[in-house]
DNA sequence: TCTTGCCTAGGACGGTTGCCCTAGAAAAAA
DNA sequence: TTTTTTCTAGGGCAACCGTCCTAGGCAAGA
């Protein structure tokens, strides 16, 4: 296995280990027996658990304009894209239920452990704040409304993630979704209320 | 200084130290010199680190009990005490922004850590979510209705807690505080929509 | 006064943490 | 093939973790 394939690895068992433990409380022990290293040899490719978290930021930043672009392909309509956004709750409910928003868990505990790594962390939520931003701009929203209704999306998101996990339930998911996509034709200029959701599934034949 | 004080003391310490900086990375001979005790003399009072997590926890948990008892004898009216919990996402504001929503933070963070404590920590959000679903029956909506505009009310300040902190945003949370206090208008059934808010500071002459 | 029991200080324990070194295996280059 | 570079295993470092023990200070009761 080549060495970068082997740090892709590191980092890949980082990610998981990090959001299903928390960052302060994964060790490089933990990290090493994931991935069947040896400790020692830890330090080859990383030198520090900072820079563990700083490349696992890194990849989590790329994921995520990677999903953007995605999403950005997937449809012209800015309120279909929006509508990418709410529905990653859904996609990922089981994995929200048992661990929280992986963003945000890991923003706010890094938040706690003093403000090094806690910077390139928020860049991922500044990613999703733009982007959304972008299309709420799009639909006619002026600059600081399309800013504030990206930021009550997030909050939303986050609020949501943390109540599904502190009570495990699913169902609470799904009605705050239902809420929020109807709550957003509120968030419109008037002109681009439709009242109705877009189809489903647009590609099939 | 009685046992009890020391005790009282030493639960303060960890309770605040627990918010700054997380369960996780909070060593007891950070809680011994936050009180000024010799870290050995520790074990007379508290068994173990999870003994001092379940007194903070409890503290909390009467904490708030008292504060809830307090928001009831403030005021008769169900939508008046609602803004109550509505608003100490403002009084606590500052705080929110350095350190996030207490509650909040500590059961995100006790969930990845196993969950022998979690549990215990959860039912903080239970009382609150009794609390505020008690309100909104005496409001009018039925009882499913009411326990999902209490979530959605939980919801909704961990969101901004969150969002506050990440991007340590005050104009953020009072933006969304006005935004949900109209939004608690369409919560409500149809009689009890009165489209203004309460004379504020009731009690002065 | 002396005893009794609560409270404290300080140190020490085994284990784990993040970090570092070195000898050698494996692979690549010559 | 030989040489050089890349990667690995394993051990060891000091510091810290949660936990525990013991000797003694202290105040109240006898």
């Amino acid at each position: 296995m080549s060495a970068s394939e082997t740090r892709a690895g590191i980092v890949a068992a980082a990610d998981e280990l990090f959001y299903r433990q928390g960052y302060a409380h994964t060790s490089f022990a933990d990290i090493a027996t994931a991935v069947d290293l040896s400790r020692g040899n830890f330090y080859y490719h990383f030198r520090s658990k900072d820079e563990i978290l700083a490349a696992v930021i890194a990849t989590r930043l790329k994921r995520t304009e990677m999903m953007l672009a995605d999403w950005e392909k997937a449809a012209v309509d800015p309120l279909v894209r929006i509508r990418c956004f709410i529905d990653i709750v859904i996609r990922n409910r089981a994995e929200i239920k048992r661990f929280g928003c992986p963003v945000g868990s890991l923003t706010t505990e890094l938040a706690k452990l003093g403000q090094q790594g806690g910077g390139e962390a928020r860049r991922i939520f500044d990613l999703f704040r733009c982007w959304l931003a972008r299309q709420f701009a799009a639909l006619g929203l002026a600059a600081s409304a399309a800013d504030a209704a990206a930021l009550h999306l997030l909050a939303w998101s986050q609020g949501v993630a943390v109540l599904a996990n502190v009570f495990h339930d699913e169902a609470f998911i799904r009605r705050e979704v239902r809420e929020i996509e109807a709550r957003l034709q509120s968030m419109l200029p008037p002109g681009r209320r439709t009242g109705r959701r877009a189809r489903r599934n647009p590609g099939r034949p």
